[in-house]
DNA sequence: CTCATTTGGAAAGACGTTTTTGCACTTCCT
DNA sequence: AGGAAGTGCAAAAACGTCTTTCCAAATGAG
């Protein structure tokens, strides 16, 4: 068997094949001229070898330093914590598989710059989670000559590429859900964030609302994004002289907390109140009592298409500079349609 | 200003102090035999001319990709997402930030291998959060050559190296607070997941109560560790015949649940029940009504410790292999103590 | 004063790739 | 038949740093 302790090399193969390493390299990657023959020969052997080539020394010759930085903007610290949302996390693990598989290592940088010449890390090229309007650090990387895509788009400065769901066209298909549902009184709960997902949001809901002739009732919880804030928003919704007969809200924990609240009090869920909420790829949504309707944004493949296209525009190939990553409704008992 | 477009190297500094590249290689990472003088000389000019070194060529030249690997452990899949807790998030950060600041990236890999030689990316070390019992990846990545460094220890094998908590003394740390306060049965909220961390709980827990003489009381929520399966358990433990008059949540978005469910049915905290829980660095616990008494685990501080143990190991100091990261009893609100 | 030893620093090789250049040999055209 | 164009591959020069040698000058000892 025996695994030797130095990795097999260029060399090796060059020898193997016998061919210089020129050859092997060519082969490989699809460079100069070589009769298929040939290549198909190296490249058998290549891998019969086991071969990888050194990501140092490519990176080296290549000029690049193969890495590309994740950062997610401040939002202005404490109250909203980037780490408790699940959003978040599979957004860059799914990037970060991405960029692996394309060679590149994708490394999570603090929103105060670990990034940047001065001090911190050198990286290829940045993707920039939720920016928030005119985010300093944006304008920072590019000036530093670093390639960034944002998921979400930067308000202010659309002059970037970006990947982001289709939240207006997301937004309408929740609430007309909702209004075939029955729903006759449809409240927002959502966050005063200055990100494009809120914003468009409550565009959305705010237009679709002038259109049905409804007046619109928008609820930002106070303490943050939580259940608790969740619970507690729905409680004074739920205590309106006219209260809400359906809630849409932007977070998926506000709506756990909803879901509670309804509940503490006696009122059901989907008889009395329509709920609906957005979603990761977590199972929380069908597990909850009654089972949730979300929208689903699928962050995952919003991390996915960022580091894709991060990398396109590294490697100079002239990518769409705009992605959109599609939404889907699920519908489940808490919509369950009323007589 | 004029940023140049091409970075200042070696050769530029040399020139300007009117050295060889030996020398300033030399000044900068204090080998070689030179005066006091001349290294200082040298740094000086080195960094009023803003200069780093070129990450890759140091890389290739002592031979390590400048590469960290941090994978979280599957624990099975589904039920228990890693994505869905704020503790993970907030390790990965400060481990990252950790590894810049010592010249390493740090990146994120999927459980299946994505680390490892065929296939995935090459790695100098890797941190495995919280592994299951006999983890396969510990071993498989041993095997490969890789030094790892696991946050919590891996249960059946304790040879590696881990930086943790002593969840032992924390819990009984806990225990002993609610007891002050007047608790006279303690109820455990836990998962059953084979960690060392619930494994070290659950054990402290049962030896306290021996030692107390009163029934353990453990309660494992179904339906995974959000706040829904804290308050369904919640609920089943204080329609109990003989409820208790306090628990311990090991995870706290238990807690939270926790909470919500006392509210729901009347029961006051902590008039009735007082309640514990872990915490992050966030603010939840102290905005929560009433706030939570925590017994604060640092995950930030075990994320940079976990870094900085593996790049010790990488760079062959000799580092303590276990580090014990403190924990934190902070009395609240939710365990305020009887009259 | 001479020889051995230490000190300061330079030159050059190495790390493992990619890429450019160029050589020899075919094939094609006229 | 003779030159032009095309083909297959190798040699060598990078990439930017660290590290090993090695030489010259300075210092010390006898």
């Amino acid at each position: 068997m025996g695994t030797n302790r130095t990795r097999v090399g260029i060399k090796e193969v060059a020898a193997a094949a016998g061919v210089s390493v020129t050859t092997v390299s060519h082969a490989l990657n699809n460079k100069g001229r070589l009769p298929e023959a040939t290549r198909q020969r190296v490249r058998a052997i290549a891998d019969q070898l086991g071969y990888k080539a050194n990501a140092t020394a490519r990176n080296l010759v290549v000029g690049r330093t193969g890495l590309i930085g994740l950062v997610v903007s401040q939002h202005g610290g404490p109250p909203f914590a980037v780490t408790d949302f699940a959003y978040f996390g599979q957004l860059m693990l799914a990037a970060s598989t991405a960029a692996i598989g394309e060679g590149y290592a994708l490394v999570l940088a603090p929103a105060d710059g670990a990034l940047a010449p001065q001090g911190g890390i050198a990286v290829d090229g940045a993707i920039i989670v939720d920016p928030v309007r005119d985010d300093p650090l944006v304008g920072a990387l590019a000036r530093a000559g670093i390639t960034v895509v944002t998921t979400g788009r930067m308000l202010g400065d659309d002059r970037s590429c970006w990947v982001d769901n289709d939240h207006i066209a997301g937004t309408r298909a929740v609430l007309d859900h909702l209004q075939r549902s029955g729903a006759e009184r449809i409240a927002l709960m959502t966050s005063p964030l200055e990100i494009s997902y809120t914003f468009d949001v409550e565009r959305a809901y705010r237009e679709w609302c002038a259109r049905a002739r409804v007046e619109p009732l928008v609820k930002a919880p106070e303490l943050g994004l939580s259940e608790r804030a969740g619970y507690a928003a729905a409680g004074e919704l739920l205590s309106l002289p006219e209260p809400p007969d359906a809630i849409f809200a932007t977070y998926d924990r506000l709506a756990y907390g909803t879901l509670l609240a309804a509940e503490a009090r006696g009122v059901r869920v989907p008889e009395d109140l329509l709920l609906a909420t957005t979603a990761t790829e977590s199972q929380a949504p069908e597990q909850a009592r009654p089972a949730l309707t979300t929208l689903n944004l699928h962050p995952a493949e919003i991390g996915r298409a960022a580091a894709s296209l991060l990398i396109a525009l590294l490697d100079d190939e002239e990518p769409a500079r705009h992605v959109v990553v599609p939404h889907r409704v699920v519908a489940r008992s808490s919509t369950r349609r009323r007589r």
